[in-house]
DNA sequence: TTTCCAACGTA
DNA sequence: CGTACGTTGGAAAT
């Protein structure tokens, strides 16, 4: 990268490094997404990182003999004083960044590197100081700065680092390299700045006077004193320009003077660095959540490349090529038979952590097996030696059944400290090799989601990146093994010609690193659970809750082949008749489900006046917007022909998109949809549906909702129950707030909506209209969510002045509800996250964000969160005790679906009644609140008749 | 072939 | 200019 490094080797008693701390700082802050670096607690630490980062790359180029770190001091300097906007823009550094510079200097100061302030002066001048003092003592002198003003220090002796677009690629400035960039000397070049300006630093130049004008003067008149003196002759707007602003640039010209000839009470002698101190590093890399890796990089960086040996910290183990994770991976013994897994128990017997992973099909109704990997070890969590006694066992499949009773027998008896990657998915893995997997102590994927929810690790490696630190740098995993390493990829393609030996080997070895990625990883996140007070979330709620998703997953829902058929081709005749009354009135063939072609009929050909744009600022088509150009075109026959067609094809055309796909996910083995529940994708601590989505099946309107029709019982069955709760997150709002009146509202047991519009509008309930209810209904499911006025206006079609006076009125009657939601975000802003009834937590860090977009985002999230979270936790412990009550009557009806607040149960014969009590039971006392929870059911022949 | 966007379904 | 999700097809990017 240096192609300058060649500058003849001057005599010199060797090499200065001299850092600007704020401007690597603010490279680093920018360089990096602060949202892949921030402690759980909301700290943000992506410039600490960056500047260790940084830092360790150049001295690894550079290798200097001695180093030092200058800082700016808070406060003016005489710089100020000459110019009262100096430097105004960088006062606006964000706050994230502000916070980590004291991180920063902490971590210098572990590392051993001398770091200089001056009150009264800025980084600059320290920089300039260190700089002739290198030189006055022989030295060769670099000068680490993304700051232009460093270039007037530039001589044979100084080097000025300036980091291009990529930090990789640092300049060196030499005098040359600035004479060919700037036309002009180094020394020069302060006057070349004072005639330019430095909008960085808040500093106006001359107007329209760039680098180039601004050196062709220089070289004219010899400096700035010269260009003074022959002011008048400079002829053109420039010369006039130039005049105008004379005083601005000699004033410009003291400010970007830089002082070198402080007394910093130290000499080069001093700067000697390579003596860090690992306890200091620990503490302080544990504080920010810096893992095993940028831990042992940078000591060894800053200890001249080799390893400290002093100090009680953690041990480096793996060492190894800095690429190489400090990951233990055990030799594996493979057993064969019962005799070999029980052997080899019994030698681990008295392990402290046994850790489980399997590879394979997880897909529930068509899991399979591929191999398993038990590592034991000794779990000493402090880190030392870790891993250096660990154990591990492979079986692979096919086993047979003395085998899996033998694992089986196994894991029962070290439940208690067995820990797993996906709980689920284990028990569908070993589920299908007959092995039963009893519930684990600690399970990483869930508790990495409890710890960090909004983070979404699609492999392993990408949790171990996050959580071990294991972060990926530039080189990006070779093609070729990528597939292999995902944490759920598919058998690799089976060919048996080339599965040879060197294949299986390499298999093994994927099998167990991930099995050790896990054993680290629980070593790591364990205690950071407990710090967050997630514990008793991870055992309580998702553990258990993972059993009953498995079950649901594993029966899936009957559905009615014939129904779906039908409707398919029932939708599909619609679709497709309404689209060619569409193609008729285009008078072309457009592609319907074409946004883009849709919009060139509409308002090119067409002619029609666009409403609204999207975010990407074409013109949209959604069904709102078809609405509104329908009924405003109402006589154009052609274009409301077309526009109600094209409605009439979106309707029907998705519903029909809907049933394929149910189709296409019936399993043909049983008949019934397994979709996958995943239970670390919301933030908000909700289930999603995958595979296909199960929790977005038509409910709106009636020709939707028919596809619900289609799921039925299966055989051994004779209903399907459906259980929702009602209004649970206003409830939650009601007990949250402490609201008197909401909470009455709740308990007076009449029509929630209509009782609380009669409180709005102060009338007698039954002399509330409709208009009313449904104005208020739409307010009190609004709030939850954050809506504006605005947005209430456009819902409900008035004017946002009525939207406003709305909201005022529901305010002043509910005012606690309020004083809530403003306090979720409150506190939210204060401890970085919110928090469930239950503990469970979401992190916003973008509540400090400057964006006011992103914050008022992140404001209506963060009022969200608590409320929807909690709904969550409440229907889990409902799920994990109704499934209880269910198997505890010896019932055969089980749960097969959630939708967020509904439960559908399929019910046995004769079991209806029961079934229903216990469900209901569950629902309603999963918690005691303040008002009532209330639960609805009904049964019938199938989902669509269920509902209530 | 992969990635993004617009659209739209649910609570 | 309303939170939380997943899926689809077309179009752009590769």
């Amino acid at each position: 990268m240096a192609d300058t490094e060649s500058t003849e080797t001057l005599e010199t008693r060797g090499t200065l490094l001299v850092v600007d701390g704020h401007s690597l700082a603010f490279r680093a802050f920018f360089a990096l997404p602060v949202e892949n670096f921030s402690t759980s607690s909301g700290q943000a630490t992506n410039a600490v990182w960056g500047f260790a980062s940084m830092l360790s790359q150049v001295i690894e180029a550079e290798r200097p003999d001695r180093l030092a770190v200058a800082f700016d001091v808070k406060g003016g300097t005489f710089r100020n004083t000459l110019l009262p906007q100096y430097k105004g823009t960088r006062d606006a550094a964000p706050e994230e960044l502000l916070t980590q510079l004291p991180l920063i200097q902490r971590m210098l100061e572990a590392l051993g590197v001398t770091y200089i302030e001056k009150p009264g002066y800025e980084g600059d001048d320290v920089i300039g100081t260190l700089a002739s003092m290198g030189e006055a003592a022989g030295y060769h002198t670099l000068v680490l700065s993304g700051d232009r003003d460093a270039f007037q220090l530039i001589d044979d002796y100084i080097t000025v680092l300036y980091p291009g677009h990529h930090f990789k690629d640092l300049k060196h400035m030499t005098p040359q390299e600035v004479v060919a960039k700037y036309k002009v000397t180094p020394a020069q070049y302060p006057d070349l700045a004072a005639l330019r300006g430095e909008t960085a630093d808040n500093i106006p130049g001359v107007p329209g006077v760039g680098d180039g004008f601004a050196a062709k003067w220089i070289n004219q008149y010899g400096s700035l004193d010269g260009i003074r003196e022959h002011a008048d002759e400079i002829g053109g707007k420039k010369g006039e320009a130039l005049r105008a602003n004379l005083e601005q640039v000699m004033l410009n010209r003291r400010v970007n003077a830089l002082v070198r000839d402080l007394d910093l009470g130290v000499t080069i002698d001093d700067l000697t660095f390579g003596r860090p101190d690992p306890d200091k590093i620990d503490v302080l890399f544990k504080q920010l959540e810096f893992g095993a890796r940028t831990r042992n990089r940078v000591l060894k960086t800053f200890n001249g490349g080799e390893m400290p040996k002093a100090g009680g910290g953690a041990s480096p183990s793996g060492g190894g090529t800095p690429s190489e994770p400090s990951l233990h991976i055990p030799e594996a013994e493979h057993a064969a038979d019962a005799a070999a897994v029980e052997a080899w128990e019994r030698t681990n017997s008295s392990s402290a952590r046994l850790t489980l992973h399997a590879e394979g099909d997880a897909r529930p109704g068509r899991a399979s097996l591929r191999a398993m990997a038990l590592l034991a070890d000794a779990g000493d969590d402090d880190g030392a030696g870790a891993g250096e006694s660990a154990s591990a066992l492979v079986v692979k499949t096919p086993f047979g059944p003395d085998v899996a009773d033998a694992l089986s027998g196994l894991l029962e008896r070290h439940r208690d400290t067995l820990v797993v990657h996906g709980y689920k998915e284990h028990l569908h893995l070993l589920a299908a090799g007959g092995v039963d997997l009893p519930r684990p102590a600690f399970d990483t994927k869930l508790a990495g989601y409890l710890i960090r929810p909004d983070f979404h690790a699609d492999t392993l490696e990408q949790a171990a990146a996050q959580f071990l630190d294991l972060h990926v740098e530039e080189e990006p995993k070779p093609k070729a093994t990528q597939g292999l390493l995902d944490f759920d990829a598919e058998p690799a393609a089976a060919d048996g010609a080339d599965g040879g030996d060197g294949e299986r080997a390499r298999e093994d070895g994927i099998l167990l690193r991930h099995t050790a990625i896990v054993t680290a990883v629980a070593r790591d996140l364990g205690p950071r659970l407990e710090e967050c007070a997630q514990t008793k979330l991870l055992a309580d709620i998702e553990l258990p809750v993972s059993e009953v998703l498995f079950g649901m997953e594993n029966e899936g829902a009957k559905t009615d082949m014939r129904r779906l058929d039908d409707m398919r081709d029932m939708f599909a005749a619609e679709a497709s008749q309404a689209q060619e009354i569409a193609w008729d009135n285009a008078g072309s063939r457009v592609n319907l489900q074409s946004p883009k072609q849709l919009a060139k009929v509409l308002f090119e050909d067409m002619g029609l006046k666009p409403t609204k744009r999207t975010k990407s600022g074409s013109y949209t088509t959604n069904a709102d917007a078809l609405q509104t150009l329908y009924v405003r075109n109402a006589d154009d026959e052609r274009a409301s022909g077309f526009l109600g067609a094209l409605l009439r094809h979106r309707e029907t055309n998705k519903l029909k998109q809907i049933v394929a796909t149910l189709i296409d996910a019936v399993n043909p083995d049983d008949g019934r949809i397994h979709t996958t529940f995943e239970q670390t994708v919301a933030a908000t601590g909700r289930l999603s549906s995958v595979d296909p989505n199960l929790q977005n099946i038509p409910n709106r309107n009636a020709a939707g909702r028919e596809i619900r029709s289609a799921f039925v019982p299966g055989e051994g069955f004779e209903s399907l129950m459906s259980c929702d709760y009602s209004q649970v997150e206003l409830r939650i709002m009601a007990h949250l707030s402490g609201d008197e009146a909401l909470i009455e509202a709740f308990r007076s047991g009449t029509d929630f909506h209509r009782y609380v519009a009669s409180l709005v509008y102060q009338l007698p309930v039954d002399e509330i209209s409709a208009d009313q209810r449904s104005h208020v209904k739409a307010m009190s499911y609004g709030l939850a969510y954050g809506l504006s006025t605005y947005g209430l206006s456009q819902q409900l079609k008035i004017s946002p002045g009525e939207a406003e006076g709305l909201k005022a009125k529901y305010f002043a009657t509910f005012g606690k509800v309020h004083d809530f939601l403003e306090s979720c975000v409150a506190q939210a802003r204060e401890r970085g996250y919110t928090e469930t009834m239950f503990g469970r937590r979401r992190y916003f860090p973008a509540l400090r964000s400057t964006n006011r977009v992103a914050r008022d985002a992140a404001e209506r999230a963060a009022l969200n969160a608590p409320i929807q979270g909690t709904a969550a936790d409440i229907m889990k412990i409902a799920m994990i005790h109704a499934d209880e009550a269910l198997r505890s009557a010896g019932l055969k009806s089980r749960i097969i679906l959630q939708i967020h607040d509904e439960l559908v149960v399929e019910i046995a014969p004769g079991e209806a009644e029961t079934a229903t009590r216990l469900v209901r039971e569950a629902m309603e006392g999963a918690v005691t609140l303040d008002v009532p929870l209330d639960v609805s059911t009904g049964i019938g022949s199938d989902w669509q008749l269920a509902a209530h």
